[in-house]
DNA sequence: TTATTTTTTTAGGCTTGCCTAAAATATTTT
DNA sequence: AAAATATTTTAGGCAAGCCTAAAAAAATAA
C-alpha cells in the first residue's frame, strides 16, 4: 500500500524517464511535483528501500520493473477515469485532469477492470495518450508533431504535448479537436508560423502551437 | 478544504447523532472510526474552531448547520458512488462500501452532480438508504423493522440496519433482496424466530435477522 | 455524599511529508 | 586543472494525525 505522495513520485519519475535516458534528476521531479529538492531526496530514499526505484546519491532515480508496473497502473487508472468523465459525464477534455489526479489513487483492482469494461476497453484517453493494459503494457506510438510535416502533407490530430487547460481551451476555441485532419498549406518565412487547412476553413498557427500538436501522417 | 480525517469525523458524528439527542460522545466516535479517544478530542477541537461542530469539554459534539451540510455532502457522494458501482459496474451490494469510502472524498461539485444525472437522480443507495440532494436535504423514512410486524402482515424489504458484508452475503444466499415482499406467517414461541413467506417459498429467520431488516408495510 | 468506576482530556512522543539553510558533491567555465 | 556555478544532500524544524500513560472530570454505586 503506497501513499498518495509515493504514487505521485513514481508517476513523475515515469513521465520524466521518457525524456532522459539515464536517471531522473531530483530537481526535475521537484519541479514536476511543485515541491522542493530536499523533499524529493527523502522520498527517493524511501522508494529505493521499497525496491520501486534504483537511487544512487547524486545520480538520480530509475524505476525498477516493479516501480514501472506500479506507475503504469496509476496512469492506467488516471486515463480510464478521464475517458469516463468525457464519455459518460459530459466533461470537456480540459476539465478532467485535476479530477483524474484524485481518482487515480482509488485502490480497487476490480473497480479499475470493471470501469475498463464499462468504457469498452478504450485504448486512448481524451488527450490521445495510450491507456496501459492491466498487465502494464503500453503501446507507444512514435510521436510526430504537426511541425514535423512538410508543406502539402496532412496529419490527423491525435494528441497534445502540453495538456494544460489554457492550451486545451485555446484549441477548443479554434475548433481544433482530436481527430481533426490538418493540412499544412504554407510556412511563413519570418516567424515560421503555419497556414493550415482544417475542415473547410484555413487558419494560421504559431510554430509553438504546431509543435504541441501530435499527429499521425495520412 | 477538509482533510480525509476531518471528513470522516464529521460523517461519524452525523451517523451517531441519530442515536443520541444531545452531544455525540468522544468514545463513541473513537469506536466508530477505530481510533483512540485522545485522537478524537484533538479533532473535535479543530472542527469546533472551523465552526463545523459545537464542542464543549466533556460534553460531546454536535454538528452546526455548516457541519451538517458538509457531512450530508459526503454521504451524498458515498451513496451515489455505491449506486454507480452496483448499477453500472456489476458490483454486488456487499462489495461497494470500502470503495465508496474512498470515492466519497473526491472533490468536485460538478463531478457529483453529473454522476447524479448519469445515474438518473437515484433516491436510494443499494442498501435502501436515502441519498441527500445537492442542497443537503435528506428524506428520512421512518424505519420499520420486519420484527415489528404482526402475524399475517406483509412488508416490502427496503433496507438493512447492519450493512456488513457478512450480513449482506447471508441475505443474498437466502435470496432476500431489496424489494422482496415478506409475509410474517408465524412466530416460534421459544426463540421468537419467524416463519415467513418470500415469493413462492417459506423460510425461517431468527429474530436478530428480522430486526436488521427494514420494511414498509403493504 | 462519599467512594468507586468510567469517560474524557492533557501531556508527551512518534511518523510522514513538507520546509529552509547550510554543507557536500558534481558540472561547467575559464 | 582550478575556480565558479549549479545541483543535490544533510541537518534541523514544523504541522497533521496518530499513539500511550497519567491526570482530571463526570457518572454511578455504596
Amino acid at each position: 500500500m503506497l501513499t498518495f505522495s509515493e504514487e505521485n513520485h513514481l508517476k513523475s519519475i515515469f513521465h520524466l524517464s521518457s525524456e532522459s535516458e539515464s536517471g531522473v534528476s531530483t530537481n526535475s521531479i521537484a519541479a514536476n511535483l511543485n515541491t522542493k529538492a530536499s523533499s524529493v531526496t527523502e522520498m527517493l530514499k524511501k522508494l529505493n528501500d521499497k525496491l520501486l526505484i534504483v537511487y544512487k546519491k547524486y545520480r538520480g532515480a530509475q524505476l525498477t520493473e516493479k516501480g514501472r508496473k506500479t506507475a503504469l497502473n496509476i496512469i492506467r487508472k488516471h486515463r480510464l477515469w478521464e475517458v469516463f468523465l468525457v464519455d459518460k459525464l459530459n466533461f470537456k477534455w480540459d476539465e478532467v485532469h485535476d479530477i483524474a489526479e484524485q481518482l487515480e489513487h482509488i485502490q480497487s483492482e476490480k473497480l479499475t477492470n470493471e470501469l475498463d469494461k464499462f468504457l469498452n476497453f478504450p485504448t486512448k484517453d481524451p488527450h490521445g495518450d495510450p491507456i496501459p493494459n492491466p498487465a502494464g503494457f503500453i503501446k507507444f506510438t512514435p510521436k510526430l508533431k504537426l511541425s514535423d510535416l512538410n508543406i502539402g502533407e496532412t496529419g490527423k490530430f491525435v494528441g497534445v504535448k502540453d495538456s494544460s487547460a489554457t492550451f486545451l481551451k485555446y484549441l477548443d476555441k479554434r475548433q481544433i479537436s482530436l481527430g481533426s485532419n490538418i493540412k499544412v498549406l504554407h510556412q511563413e518565412e519570418f516567424d515560421q508560423s503555419l497556414h493550415v487547412g482544417l475542415d473547410e476553413s484555413n487558419l494560421t498557427i504559431s510554430i509553438k502551437t504546431a509543435s504541441n500538436l501530435y499527429i499521425t501522417k495520412i
